[in-house]
DNA sequence: TTGTCATATAAATTATAATTTATATAAACT
DNA sequence: AGTTTATATAAATTATAATTTATATGACAA
């Protein structure tokens, strides 16, 4: 994958809540639903996405299905992320 | 600014090339034009919202006008995004 | 002071993606 | 087997953003 792939997967205001939430530790969707208050299927979608482009994994237990970030390094990347743009004073402009 | 405020400001193609390119250091508006061959007014226009958000800056310089990257933790986080999206072997799906 | 080069702006158009709504599947419990 | 719970999918809708086209500004040189 390249940079403007990776960043184009993460950049969505859904997904990045998605993975923020499973930067705690892996959840189920459920529980991703709870936590970001969007509908299921909007989740579930999202999730998809995400798997598709191998940013998370999934497995299953029971009925649930168990979503978790699938590497180390996306899961510093995101954490990067948060810290770069909390030193900047600006308000993006981009909605 | 936060995190998604920040990623949705570089996530486009556009955006994302020229802040590739200005990773070498500052350059003309022109400069940045021929290099990832698009439209100047497009350019001048994308340059704005990089602007606007703090992500780069400006100085002018005869009739020229130089643009950089506005800090190093930006520059480094840009470089991260690259290494991280090269070591996935997926092709992101989002378009 | 006129012409040219570099950059910027604004409006109109086109492209793209997110969300909603409705429904399907699949596992576990009764 | 039938019901409930958890998740997934697909189509339709709505929202949002990128690009193009046309034009303006501002600095410098002739």
């Amino acid at each position: 994958m390249d940079g403007l792939g990776l960043l184009r997967c993460i950049c969505d205001e859904t997904r990045f809540g998605i993975l923020e939430e499973l930067g705690g530790g892996e959840k189920t969707v459920g529980q991703i639903v709870q936590k970001i208050k969007r509908d299921q299927p909007l989740v579930s979608h999202h999730l998809r996405t995400l798997k598709e482009c191998g940013i998370v994994s999934s497995r299953n237990s029971g009925r649930n299905v168990m979503y978790s970030i699938s590497s180390r390094h996306l899961s510093d990347l995101i954490e990067q992320i948060r810290k770069t743009s909390h030193e900047m004073n600006d308000v993006c402009c981009v909605r």
